[in-house]
DNA sequence: CGTGAGGTTGATCGCTTTCAACGGAGGTGG
DNA sequence: CCACCTCCGTTGAAAGCGATCAACCTCACG
C-alpha cells in the first residue's frame, strides 16, 4: 500500500523546489498521483511527511460499516502526515491528479532540532491545522445542511482567490460524494441544497462542477459566518 | 477579561512544579479558578499558554444565535492555548474548581528554540491533539445519539482510571448541558440516552452525577468502537 | 445506440429537536 | 423545621430535518 519507492518517483533538482521546507537533498522526492490513488492508508507506518505541490488530496477515516468521514482536504502548500504516533491515523487519497513532495519524518524532525526556524514552522503548521479543525467542528455539529454547503463553497472560493466583492467563479474539484463525506451529509442532501442555493439565485451552476457565486453577501449570511469560513 | 494578573496568582516555589514543561522561573504562575470562571475568551490576546494542574476546563466557541460548541475538555496535564495566531480562537472556562499553570507563549516558544527537546514536546502535544480531534470528528458526524453518549462515558472512564474489565464507577464532572454542547446534542437527548443505557442495564446512575458502568463490553459495542473512543 | 457512472428529484421514514410539564435536590427566609 | 423558590434534570408529545429508497436524467465513452 505504501507508495515508496514508486516508479514515478524522481529527485527534484536542487533549487527547483517550490517547497517552503528545506530538507536534505537526498530526501527530496516527488510522487505523482492520479485521481483516486492512495498516498497512504490508516494503519500504515507513518515514516514520511508530504507536502502538496499540485492538486488536491483528501484525508479520511473509514468506519466498519463502510461509511467515510473526510477529515480535511489538502491543497498545494499543505503538509500531510504530521500526526503523532508510528502509524497514520487516517487514509489519504488524491481526488485529482496531484504531485506531493515526500520527506522522511525522522530526518525532518531531526532537522527541526538543528534548525529552530524549521521547528517553529512545523509547530505553526500543526497549530494552524488545529485552528482549522476547531472551525470545522462548529460547522459539522451546529450547522444545518444549507449552512454547511454555503460554508463549504465560501471556503473553496477563499482557497482559490482573494474574494471578489460580488462575483466569484471556480471549478468544484471534488465529486458530490466527497463533499457529502466531508460535510457529514448524503449526496442527495448536498445536491438538494446546491439546487436550493441556485433557486435562491445565490449561486449558479452552469456545469455540474462549475460554480458561480452571484451573491457573496447572501452566501455569507446563509453560511452563518461566525462559525468560521470553513 | 484576561486574568493576568490575578489576586489569587502566586509563584510556584522552584522544584515544586508538577509540570512537565520547564520554563524560566519568572514565568511560573498558578491561577486558581472556580467553577464557571473564564480563563480567556475568544478574541482575547493569546499571550499565554496554560497547563492544567487540577480540575477540568472546557474550550468552546459561541455562535451568534447563542449556541455553544465545546471543542474539548482539558484535564490535568493538558496544554491550553497552543493555537497559532495572536488571539485565541475559542473561549476557555473552568467547569470545576481548577488550577492552571500559565506561561508566556513568547518565552515558551523562544525556550523551545534553545531546547530542542521542549520544541519536540510542544510539537507532539499539538500533533496528538490533532489526532484526538480526528477521532472526535467521526464521533460527532457519524454517530447516533446513543453512540455518542456511550463513547463519551467510555472516554471519561478511560480518563479516570485504567479500565477495569467489567465495572467502573466515577463522577460526571460536568453538567448535562456541557455534555450536550460537547456531543452536539440537546440536554434532553443526553438525558434520554443516559436513561436508555440505564434501562438496558449497561450503566447505573445512583446519583445524577455518579456513573457506574455495569457492562463495559456492551457499552463498547454501543459506542461503535472503531470511530475511536474519543 | 447501448451502457454505466455521477447527479438530481420525489416520497416516505425515523431520529433528534422543540416545546411543555413535571420532579427532586439544595438554599433561603420566616 | 418547614414552606417556598430556583436550578437542573427527566419525561412526554409533536414537529422538523436529513436519511433512505427509488426513479429519472445527463453525459462520456465504446
Amino acid at each position: 500500500m505504501y507508495p515508496q519507492p514508486l516508479e514515478n518517483t524522481y529527485v527534484i533538482p536542487d533549487g527547483n523546489s517550490r517547497s517552503w521546507i528545506g530538507t536534505p537533498a537526498n530526501n527530496r522526492h516527488v510522487h505523482k498521483l492520479c485521481s483516486r490513488d492512495a498516498l497512504f492508508c490508516e494503519g500504515d507506518e507513518a515514516g514520511f511527511v508530504y507536502e502538496v505541490l499540485e492538486g488536491i488530496l483528501c484525508n479520511y477515516r473509514l468506519l466498519t460499516d463502510g461509511r467515510r468521514q473526510i477529515i480535511s482536504f489538502s491543497y498545494p502548500g499543505d503538509l500531510i502526515g504530521l500526526g503523532s504516533g508510528a502509524t497514520h491515523h487516517y487514509s489519504c487519497d488524491a481526488i485529482s491528479g496531484a504531485k506531493v513532495h515526500s520527506m522522511s519524518k525522522g530526518s525532518l524532525l531531526a532537522a527541526a532540532q538543528i534548525q529552530p526556524e524549521l521547528g517553529r514552522k512545523l509547530f505553526q503548521a500543526a497549530a494552524s491545522e488545529l485552528t482549522d479543525m476547531h472551525d470545522f467542528f462548529v460547522l459539522l455539529v451546529r450547522k444545518s445542511a444549507i449552512e454547511k454547503v454555503a460554508s463549504f463553497l465560501l471556503c473553496l472560493a477563499h482557497q482559490y482567490q482573494e474574494e471578489d466583492e460580488r462575483m466569484v467563479a471556480f471549478d468544484l474539484p471534488m465529486a458530490r460524494v466527497d463533499i457529502a463525506d466531508f460535510l457529514g451529509l448524503t449526496i442527495e442532501t448536498v445536491s438538494r441544497n446546491l439546487t436550493r442555493l441556485k433557486v435562491l439565485d445565490v449561486i449558479d451552476l452552469p456545469q455540474k462542477s462549475h460554480v458561480v457565486i452571484r451573491d457573496m453577501l447572501r452566501l455569507k449570511e446563509l453560511s452563518d459566518e461566525d462559525g468560521g469560513t470553513l
